[in-house]
DNA sequence: ACGGAGTTTTTGACATTGTCCAAATCTCCC
DNA sequence: GGGAGATTTGGACAATGTCAAAAACTCCGT
């Protein structure tokens, strides 16, 4: 991720410093969830309140700075990592997740042959399985 | 589903009222989230404890009887229809779920090219839209 | 049928993840 | 600097699960 004042402001929002630091939180530690980034962000700044980091991450997400990742069994994590389609590698244990290429080919990877009227605009694939540390038996 | 009872005696699993009953309200009503089955439960029997609920449902997906899928911004869902490797389609305004076949072909219908040494069990995939009543504007 | 071992269900407390609201604070622009 | 409007904070609350121990039940052999 680019610099995060720069990135804020390209969107027009207003840069603070708790925005800044959840970009630079996520930009190092790819797939955190919103506890593991408040953890981050309270080294940097000291503090922060819950509910900003949520409001954060929100706004982050719904301007497409951000993608909200949320497989099952774990709270939803957060990449900057957007826009190129890429699907993830999930450890049924330990919840270790990793990026993999798109299986297929460019966005959208996948179409669906029926859709049942639905407009579709996002194909997320989550690929379940055990990690190397977990498969040797120490999560 | 076919009929609970011999469901639960062919996996060897003590035939209890809150299990069969759990079965039926999955069968009548697929990807119904816990909280939904408990209250089918309860139309049935009279009442269940939301921990019966979880127990049965964990055994019963563990023992590969039902699936749990688990989209974003909402509560794990299960269904009873397994070993067809279909999808799902999500409603990201109101969470309403369709299955659909499988984009490729036959199960696993999706291999990731990298593994990371992970060993894959499974390859979920969600089309993510608009259903037609929200496209309409009336979720 | 009956008894009893082992499993399941219940109950109630607790944990995690997240949202709602109003007040205080901050950012941006003039 | 001043001020309008957006953001952050703090505290209560909601939803979805999990934990542990006691009560109830199922199954199996007699």
């Amino acid at each position: 991720m680019r610099d995060p004042e720069s990135v804020l402001r390209e969107h027009q929002l207003p840069v603070t410093a708790q925005r800044v630091a959840v970009l630079r939180e996520v930009g190092r530690n790819p797939h955190a969830d919103a506890e593991t980034i408040a953890r981050g962000v309270r080294r940097q700044l000291g503090s922060i309140s819950r509910q900003s980091v949520y409001n954060v991450l929100t706004v982050l997400t719904d301007r497409g700075i951000l993608r909200r990742i949320q497989p099952a069994d774990s709270a939803a994590r957060y990449e900057d990592r957007i826009g190129d389609n890429h699907h993830h590698l999930v450890c049924r244990a330990c919840g270790h997740t990793e990026d993999v290429c798109c299986a297929v080919g460019h966005a959208p990877c996948l179409k669906a042959r029926e859709h049942h009227g639905f407009r579709i605009d996002e194909a997320e694939v989550i690929y379940w399985g055990l990690c190397p540390k977990c498969q040797a038996g120490r999560p």
